[in-house]
DNA sequence: GAATGTGAAAGCGTTCACAGCG
DNA sequence: CGCTGTGAACGCTTTCACATTC
């Protein structure tokens, strides 16, 4: 996966290649004084999935859950497991388990999902349009509260019952409304000049689902996906498997072209 | 189950590199013609990047590009660059820089574009319309070819140009238009289920939208992109940096105290 | 007995810095 | 001289394995 990473463009900077994900905080205990180690990028991913399948196993009524299972159900080893939640403190255990409501607040907590995120969508295309109606966004949270556009017949009309606005208000309407993300969404020629404006618009973070490298501040958070990039991966995998014929040896389905 | 971990190696050639994980080839590696060790996953994402950067290019005109200057549009630096590219061989020419043509012959080879890899998109809804739209997909060479749903009032109906058809029907369908990669866009409790069956119907990847893990065999590839972890992602950044107000002084890396 | 939490080791991937070549 | 190609150093991740705790 993944593989990803974000921001990141400043061509010269002399030294300070910075971008060492560093998060560090004061100490201990429960309550809300969270408590964050500097947690690997990688790991915070996860987290993220930890979350969705305690979410799941919270509403099928368990209470508590062991290490194996639930790297089971997140398709990773448990010993990953275990350090993953390792940084966000000590919350199981030992001899039982994890106890699922703690976990779930405690990664709540870290990822910050105890506060709301206003989302700005711009571009109302096909994408923008199924990203808009997913209505407040996945797992709440994340509600959509501004939408943009350039197209003249669009402004104005609601979609997912937020009225669209033009591209050249972005700046201001994000700033009125506290928007945190904007997501984009828009042709590739248009991202560069929106993640222009989203930035004016004081957005820390962007979703960047336009096929272009986008250059930010320093201080910005951007993540892309990339469609195009996550078909030719899948490619060289087929391509990689089809030249493999060499192995010979007991591989399942052959399949070889000589 | 475990999250997959392939052993990758590279993409081409009779010649299958021993693809034992610590071991890089002595340095042997003259001028050969295309010999391959195994390519980082990491930079193979990163090859869909400068190819489509290097196509901008190639359209603009520009015969020849230099390192720097390729790194820079594709935001990364230019060591990883040329790193990246040696994975392919050498095709660059020292004091100029790099054919523009070549290397875009090169990577496309290189990850299989080559070919024609066909695509079927499984749940017509918001997100999956806008998948079907997309025409052809990104930078061609990736036609769909198939569409399913469950829903009785879109079977038959053409989206895109070609028809919906059951979701029962995924494994004939697939065997038979020859379909290679499935993309999932179906709400989270069908995933697994239409993952089963693209299986079945002979998909050797999938790229996966809905925020499931899922369980494929050992040969199938999976890519996600998981809208939910993206944003909670952003989320925890934002949430560090507010904390940040800590450590206060400039941005060199605090090593904060506890 | 059972499962967590974690140093230490092993893998990877990125960056450095320079040899090598046009 | 300029720029590529790459061994070697470095740093982030993952995995191992076991002491620790309930």
């Amino acid at each position: 996966m993944v593989a990803r990473r974000g921001r990141r463009n400043g061509a010269e900077v002399p030294f300070d290649a910075d971008n060492a994900p560093t998060a560090e905080m004061p100490a201990v205990t429960d309550g809300d004084p969270v408590r964050v180690r500097s947690i690997p990028e990688a790991a915070v991913a996860r987290l993220a999935v930890y979350l969705r399948v305690l979410s799941a196993m919270a509403e099928q009524g368990s209470t508590t859950v062991a290490s194996e299972e639930l790297a089971t159900a997140a398709g990773v080893n448990s010993a990953k497991l275990r350090k993953d939640l390792s940084y966000l403190g000590s919350y199981g255990t030992r001899g039982v388990g994890y106890d699922v409501r703690v976990l779930v607040g405690q990664i709540e907590r870290t990822l910050g999902l105890t506060r709301q995120h206003k989302v700005a969508v711009v571009g109302i295309g096909n994408l923008g349009h199924a990203l808009a109606n997913y209505g407040g966004f996945p797992g709440r949270g994340f509600p959509v509260e501004a939408l943009f556009d350039v197209d003249p017949d669009l402004i104005g009309v609601p979609v997912g019952g937020i009225p669209v606005s033009h591209l050249d208000d972005i700046p201001e309407v994000c700033a009125e409304r506290g928007i945190s993300i904007g997501v984009i969404a828009t042709p590739p020629t248009a991202a560069q000049s929106v993640c222009d404006r989203l930035v004016a618009g004081g957005v820390q973070c962007i979703l960047n689902f336009a096929p272009v490298v986008l250059q930010v501040p320093e201080h910005i958070e951007v993540r892309k996906v990339d469609l195009a990039v996550e078909l030719q991966i899948l490619s060289f995998h087929v391509a990689r498997r089809a030249d493999e014929k060499k192995g010979s040896h007991a591989v399942g389905n052959g399949m070889v072209v000589p």
